[in-house]
DNA sequence: TAGCTAAATGCAACTAAGTTGCAAGTATTT
DNA sequence: AAATACTTGCAACTTAGTTGCATTTAGCTA
């Protein structure tokens, strides 16, 4: 993980006040790399050889969601995928498209689209989530 | 379960080339009848005492699931939710509202949402979903 | 109506994502 | 440097969903 990264991520965790630890810092700095949703399994993964255990991933994740730094970006699979929290407003985050045929998920962040509208008085939208399927551009039969 | 649920079931069953089995009847039955997403825990505990073995369930699911008849509505926890595949257009089902306080889920049946356009050439959308949270009528703290 | 057969069921064992408890380690404060 | 609250790693656990296989049964045919 390049320096510049690192020192991103210190001052990321600084900021909403976690301690700098070195498994934070490797999470963390991955999420701002690869810009898109990671399972732990991934995390874990891509970190390497001296990747944290997986407990350590998945209460690091958790302090983050709880700091506001990432969310749960919730896909259709069984397993939770996790990115940074930019990119959203309170109400929303982007829609995620999955390829049905090679399964990539791509962060749709320049699509906005309007909040439902509750059916009847009494209910309270305070958050919506977007999740598209369909053909990459890799996989689009049409191309 | 009434004998029309059951009839009403069976014949849905014959209507997609399924077997008409007593798993199936009571699995079919019982998603006609509450209207709403459950998993396959809830479905086992509401058919009581002599409900199909987990697996048959989940089989039984499945098979609607390749037929049609039925849709997972994947909610925000790492269950599945199934329920019967009407009120769905063949790009998109109605939205689901969780309450984040007493965790109930509504269908949005009647409200529609636009699609989503891809932000760039290539992508196909063949399918969205839309996912809500927030509070329900019993739980509005400004009612 | 009895028999045939492909399809469906039930059971036991398994997989894998995520959780919990606890002893040992460490970032930050003083 | 010492104190301590927070964090980590490991092992054991929980639970949703899966797989393999022997047994049963729905729907067909004679
Ligand atoms: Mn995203
Ligand atoms: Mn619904
Ligand atoms: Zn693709
Ligand atoms: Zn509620």
């Amino acid at each position: 993980m390049g320096t510049a990264l690192k020192r991103k991520a210190k001052k990321l965790l600084s900021s909403v006040k976690l301690r700098r630890t070195n498994p934070r810092v490797a999470v963390l700095g991955l999420l701002l790399a690869v810009d898109k949703p990671l399972t732990q399994d991934q995390i874990s993964t891509r970190l390497g050889r001296n990747a944290p255990d997986k407990v350590t991933i998945y209460r690091t994740l958790e302090s983050f969601v709880r700091a506001g730094l990432v969310h749960r970006a919730f896909l259709q699979e069984r397993v939770w995928h996790f990115e940074l929290a930019d990119d959203c407003t309170e109400q929303q985050c982007h829609p995620h498209f999955t390829c049905t045929s090679c399964g990539d998920t791509h962060c749709f962040t320049g699509v906005t689209m309007p909040m439902a509208r509750s059916p009847e008085k009494g209910f309270v939208i305070g958050h919506q989530r977007v999740q598209l399927e369909g053909f990459c551009p890799k996989c689009n039969p049409n191309l």
